[in-house]
RNA sequence: GGGCAGUUAGCUCAGUUGGUAGAGCGCCACCCUUACAAGGUGGAUGUCAUAGGUUCGACCCCUAUACUGCCCACCA
């Protein structure tokens, strides 16, 4: 031990803590030092990984981007301290739509893959009159180079606010959910499951989205409440008198109508099963059949089946093996209709023909007032009793529609050529691995059987987009010019990543491509899921380096929002599953939202959102850290900005007690008072309280602890009750105290460190830095009984809160007499049982030094803590 | 319609296995006290959503209801 402790001249130090000094000054030093940089252990089991998500990087930064974050920033800190190496990466997920539609915005540019590429084509901000003018089309290579200058902008802008509020993010260990081992290994992930045959691709009707033409996932639909209405169709029974009436949303899609359906034991109906009705206005013959599925009570009781009005259409499609009539197009325009042809068996073709190419090219909207003007005539009319086909106006209704999450107008069912992972057949083992995972909090394990239970269909992974991961994938032509989709042609995978747009699969030349005999490319590109959902994976390197796979793989924890986990985190066990029968994660860690005052969820879209930058300046990224860290897992909280003020003023607190405890000179010794081993032992309470808390992640729980304990018995309480004696003891008595205080401070701020990184870095280097010879705090061992292991607490901290209780008698005395604290009191009498008076012996001259009392008596009485009166 | 949460002081939230209701902010009063006025000391404030039940005893366990939020389904 060193002659003397180590200690601080105030003089010598500025005024009030600068958060913005230090956080510029500790980030450079973090970055100078590798303090977090990852480096490998022995054996897995000393790492701590995380699977970080991959932010969307969107040029405009909100609160929320730092609320999970630092969350998670705390459990790394954590488990840094606790000896582990911490494999902390991050990845930018600029792969996809929402970077496609702001490069569209931002250089007011739209792609067209037709277009060739043009070698440094130069494209900047346009001006406002340009903005006017047509979009400017390119090629897809030029629109992927201008994703690829925006994404770089916004990455900076979000490495700036990562650095600025501390995340512990080991820097070298970033990329890009496009970049190229990105591709490589959504690539590789691709030909694996091709080879395990959980892949195929299939024309069938998809989801689909009219406005950016991509099919979408179930994962990526969402329901919305709309406005509509009920429109009574009459139809008839072909070469029959009889009519009924069905009941429809959707009469535009009367030209696609392949069927009529109403339940088994509908009265009304049952004659009708088995025979063809005609349609109004087109007059197809179209069967009549009965299902389960068709509700009696509403509308009408029996319905038209087109190709394809919703889900349920696609379903008696399959199952009642009906005709193909698809007249929505890709752009979610009316197809051209030939009803001479055998599609379209019309009873009359050239007056059906004569209707339907006024509804041909028209959007649905168009089409549906189109239409409904035309069944308002009765030539309209299919039946002989030729009656107005539309029975009464329209009744409004409002029902819930599907929508891609992202888009403006609803899904239609469109047939088009898809990829899909066959994720139905492995529900079983999905529940089995999400079983497997520990869930914080562990009911947001429901949401995910709740998902995974309920999974309709396979996971359609193909998208007609242009920035994107490529699909690994080319098709030959056969000399009739046939596309052969069952013999898809992959790439090897030490090829990868190709683009099949420009490169050329083997034994093929770039001559023959398109052509007869020749190959073409598959135009599609990823889901972005596809690749999110291997983020585990992609930091592990697998397929490309077998041993660090095995270090990082499964990752210890994957924290993410709720909302996602039946997306990103509901693939990514899919795959881990797929890949390599295993979970990807021991635990998820599910954060909260974080409301606005009003409790709404705050997002960018809906304007209500904080930006983090103006927060950070006026309370310093500790204070901010504080709010996030206080919020609890899976709990959502509302912003509240006086939590910050809070926060700024606990580091203003730290900062100014370290200073008071590192400025006291004293020769380097033992703690040996009994009020200050009853100090240390509560102190070690508070240790392992704060040590169960984070190993179950509860960090929101610690921080309350921790804050607690140091503001009301450190700060209030010891401080102020040792005060007197570190200055005026004898040596033994200050030695005993300084050497206290010191341990308490040294244990408070380590318990700090993962909450408030900058102030307890900025501290720790005043002397306990140099002591232990560990340069940053956050590398020192996180407290535990080894800080008391040299020292012999006692059993219990009665004596420290005895000492607390009478110390505040003390001053509410003072107080109720309007004394100041400070004051000195010339006489007291001390009541208190017979126990207390004599366990509290050791303190008294504590605590008189503290509250400047000259003369006391006690009396013995059988009260349950302390009283003081004046005479 | 199914599922998951939540409802505690004016506000934001804690409340361990059932044992007399907690913190911070805000409010009120007092105090410049040599680390800190960006501070300190003290005070007031609750039918723990409602109704039953179990129990010697319920914020806590059980049942039902109401309200709020979320997830899923409903789409003719």
């Amino acid at each position: 031990m060193p002659r003397e402790f180590l200690s601080i001249d105030p003089s010598q130090l500025p005024k009030h803590f600068d958060s913005k000094e230090s956080e510029r000054k500790w980030d450079k030093f973090w970055q100078a030092n590798k303090i977090y940089e990852y480096e490998t252990p022995d054996t897995r089991d000393q790492s701590f990984v995380i699977d970080t998500p991959p932010p969307t990087v969107s040029g405009s930064l909100h609160i929320g981007h730092v609320f999970s974050y630092t969350q998670t920033d705390i459990v790394a800190r954590y488990q840094r301290m606790c000896g582990k190496k911490v494999f902390y990466p991050l990845g930018w997920d600029d792969n996809g739509l929402p970077t496609e539609r702001r490069v569209q915005n931002y250089f007011h540019v739209r792609c067209d893959p037709k277009t060739p590429y043009q070698r440094d084509l130069k494209i900047e901000i346009p001006t406002k009159e340009q903005e006017k003018e047509h979009p400017r089309i390119v090629s897809r290579e030029n629109f992927i180079e201008l994703c690829h200058r925006v994404t770089q902008e916004d990455e900076k802008t979000f490495e700036e606010l990562y650095r600025r509020i501390g995340l512990s993010i080991d820097w070298r260990e970033v990329y890009a959910t496009i970049d190229d081992r990105c591709r490589k290994i959504s690539q590789l992930s691709f030909l694996d499951l091709f080879q395990k045959n959980h892949i195929y691709n299939l024309e069938s009707p998809t989801m689909w989205d009219v406005d950016f033409q991509t099919a979408v996932a179930q994962a990526e639909v969402e329901d919305r409440q709309q406005g509509s209405a009920f429109h009574n169709i009459q139809f008839c029974i072909q070469n029959s008198k009889r009519t009924f009436v069905i009941a429809t949303t959707r009469p535009e899609l009367l030209p696609a109508c392949i069927g009529v359906a109403a339940h088994p034991d509908d009265e009304r109906y049952k004659e009708l099963f088995g025979r063809q009705a005609l349609t109004p206005l087109f007059r197809v013959p179209v069967p009549v059949f009965s299902t389960e599925l068709a509700d009696p009570e509403k509308g009408t009781g029996i319905l038209m089946v087109c190709s394809f009005g919703d889900a349920t259409d696609v379903q008696w499609w399959k199952e009642k093996k009906l005709n193909l009539r698809q007249i929505i197009g890709k752009n979610g325009r009316l197809l051209p209709v030939d009803f001479k042809s055998e599609l379209w068996p019309s009873t009359t073709p050239e007056e059906a023909q004569k209707f339907y190419d006024q509804l041909a090219g028209k959007n649905v909207r168009q089409a549906r007032s189109a239409i409904v003007e035309l069944l308002r005539l009765p030539e309209a009319s299919a039946a002989q009793d030729a009656k107005v086909p539309l029975q009464g106006e329209p009744q409004p209704l409002e029902h819930a529609v599907k929508f891609f999450e992202k888009g403006d107008r609803p899904l239609e069912f469109v047939t088009t050529r898809q990829w899909f992972v066959g994720l139905l057949k492995q529900k079983e083992a999905l529940l089995k691995k999400g079983d497997e995972i520990k869930w914080f909090p562990d009911f947001m394990r429901s949401r995910y059987r709740n998902w995974t239970d309920n999974l309709q269909f396979d996971w359609c992974i193909s998208r007609q987009r242009y920035f994107g991961v490529p699909i690994p994938v080319w098709y030959p032509i056969d000399e009739e010019g046939r596309t052969l989709y069952d013999k898809a042609i992959l790439p090897e995978s030490r090829q990868l990543p190709v683009d099949p747009m420009i490169h050329t699969p083997r034994n093929f030349s770039e001559s023959q491509r398109d052509q007869p005999g020749g190959f073409c490319a598959d135009p599609d590109v990823f889901d972005t899921w596809f690749t999110s959902s291997l983020t585990p994976m992609i930091t592990a390197k697998w397929g490309l380096d077998d041993t660090r796979m095995k270090q990082l793989f499964p990752a210890d924890i994957r924290p993410q929002a709720h909302e996602i986990i039946r997306t990103w985190a509901f693939y990514t066990i899919a795959k881990s599953l797929l890949h390599e029968n295993s979970i990807p994660w021991k635990s998820a860690l599910i954060s909260g939202w974080i409301l606005d005052p009003d409790r709404k969820k705050m997002s960018k879209s809906k304007g209500n959102a904080v930006t983090p930058i103006h927060l950070l300046d006026e309370y310093s990224s500790d204070a901010v850290r504080y709010w996030a860290g206080s919020a609890r897992l899976g709990v959502d909280t509302a912003f509240d900005e006086q939590i910050l003020k809070i926060g700024k003023r606990l580091t203003t607190k730290i900062y100014n007690a370290s200073k008071f405890v590192l400025m006291q000179r004293s020769p380097a010794g033992p703690v040996t008072q009994n009020l200050d081993l009853s100090f240390l032992k509560a102190l070690q309470q508070l240790v392992e309280n704060a040590t169960k808390s984070m190993e179950q992640f509860n960090y929101a729980q610690c921080l309350q602890d921790t804050e607690k304990f140091f503001w009301s018995n450190f700060t209030d309480t010891y401080i102020e009750i040792v005060k007197v004696r570190a200055k005026e003891g004898t040596e033994e008595q200050k030695i005993s105290a300084i050497a206290s205080l010191r341990l308490g401070l040294s244990v408070l701020l380590r318990l700090f460190a993962p909450h408030l990184p900058f102030v307890t870095e900025e501290v720790w280097a005043w002397a306990f830095a140099k002591e232990i010879s560990e340069p940053s705090i956050h590398k020192s061992p996180w407290p535990s009984t080894k800080d008391f292991e040299a020292l012999s607490l006692p059993t219990s901290s009665e004596e420290f809160e005895n000492a607390a209780a009478l110390y505040s008698v003390i001053n509410k005395f003072k107080t109720t007499h309007n004394i100041s604290i400070g004051a000195p009191v010339e006489f007291l009498k001390i009541s208190a049982s017979k126990e207390k008076i004599d366990a509290i012996a050791s303190s008294l001259q504590d605590i008189f030094g503290a509250t400047k009392l000259s003369r006391h008596e006690f009396q013995a009485r059988p009260i349950e803590g302390f009283e003081v009166s004046a005479n």
